[in-house]
DNA sequence: GTTTTTCTTGACGACTCGTCAACAATTGAC
DNA sequence: GTCAATTGTTGACGAGTCGTCAAGAAAAAC
């Protein structure tokens, strides 16, 4: 069935060309800006076509994010091949968070968006089970990194802990200076100068609590942070270039 | 001038009822279904008058994230009074970050809405700086904790954060796992059953590896924990209770 | 070339937001 | 107590959403 093959290509061809158009209303000016009239307008389609594609406008946001959430697996998946010890690996994947939010900052607000309530029930559950699974991934990644210390006896997990509760406490952290840090009414207002610092501090201070090996001076860490991210620099690129791929 | 004041209680009050019919709705349905039609269609007055004392559905919003705030701050207040070691009353402090998502779930949903860039660029710097003032307080509160255990030599912070910074970390993983927890799809599926509980190993590891005076146990810590926990909840209805107060 | 199916369209109904002219109530002067 | 002036209230209105669906266009089948 050559031709229905023909038609899905068109399909997929159409909906990624929406998405492409919807995102940058949505990352500049949110998601109340982004209309179903607007998104036709700037395309060469009616309405009811793009409603034929996406049911609604909050299945749209949640394709957007699965976008966003392939570029930070496949950062996480870049981070986590230093071939090094446990804890330097746990750290890529800390400044694979940072890079994510400096660099992706446009996917990083995507991501946000579908944590509000309204939007996430509104889509399908087909979609809401894709960014389930990219978030599972993510989580593999660094539960992976986890399990491996425990492995080979460089960590040992307070025991009311799984790996991946364990690593809850590295994403709460990281997600919510992010957060706080993007959204806060002025920060340095209230005396936060350097958010991605002071995490970077506690991160380590928090590892070295957990007592993962080697222990580092808080220094080094940042060094070492500051090396890493611009490690991940040379290979964004190619992540990004890989974005337009399935999508439905 | 007795009347003007009469005049102005009026608009206090008018203000206190609109605040009062549009909270559940924000709550329960979000934003996007809090309508002026609809609050003014629950109440004695018209959508118009309803404009003449908010200018617009966001102005509402940040007004009730006030009241939340508020909240917020009082329970702040009311843990930071225990009086033992300075890291005891840290760890109140984390335990009021829990009491307020567990029990003031409202006005933690609530909170979180003025996060939205669009929702706080259309309200008035007025407002805008009232919430400023309610973040800095609470900021206030948990930095004098941390002030004062340094001067009491219980504590030593890194030298690369001010004591703001030191709480932002904090902060940041109350807040960002407090998100996840209430919005993340099913944590549980991606292996983090109790994540309250991964974040209280993670603060008093945290704290540990700072070396905060006295150290303690992960076990006495949620121990210390579910107790101050209970504990707020006596305080809980009187600071509920004093909410009706200035709001505009 | 004609019929059938499939795709595309934009006008439509229902619902928003925020405004503002017209109407009602209150105040103050006499 | 009456009447003008001021102040407050109203809901119809314009502009703009979302999602639908009958009618028209294009493609496929015959």
């Amino acid at each position: 069935m050559v031709k229905l093959t023909r038609k899905q290509k068109e399909m997929e061809r159409r909906a990624t060309e929406i998405l492409r158009v919807a995102r940058p209303i949505l990352v500049a000016e949110g998601f109340q800006c982004l209309s179903m009239d607007r998104v036709a307008s700037q395309m060469e389609y009616a309405k009811g076509t793009i409603y034929k594609q996406f049911p609604n406008k909050e299945e749209i946001v949640l394709a957007l994010a699965v976008q966003s959430m392939e570029v930070r697996r496949r950062l996480f998946e870049q981070a986590a091949m230093v071939a090094e010890s446990s804890r330097y690996r746990m750290m890529a994947l800390g400044a694979a968070c940072e890079f994510f939010t400096q660099h992706c900052t446009d996917d990083f607000l995507v991501e946000q968006c579908i944590r509000n309530q309204s939007i996430w029930e509104k889509s399908s559950e087909q979609r809401q089970n894709l960014i389930r699974q990219c978030e599972g991934n993510c989580m593999g990644i660094v539960a992976g990194i986890v399990r491996d210390a425990v492995a080979s006896n460089e960590l040992v997990i307070p025991e009311s802990l799984t790996p991946e509760e364990f690593v809850f406490g590295f994403w709460a952290i990281n997600y919510g200076s992010q957060i706080l840090t993007y959204s806060s009414p002025s920060l340095p207002a209230i005396g936060i100068n350097d958010p991605f610092n002071a995490i970077r501090v506690h991160c380590c201070t928090l590892l070295n609590g957990f007592a993962w090996q080697p222990a580092m001076l808080i220094l080094d860490y940042i060094n070492a942070m500051k090396a890493l991210n611009e490690s991940l620099q040379p290979k964004f690129w190619s992540i990004k270039n890989q974005q337009n791929q399935s999508v439905n």
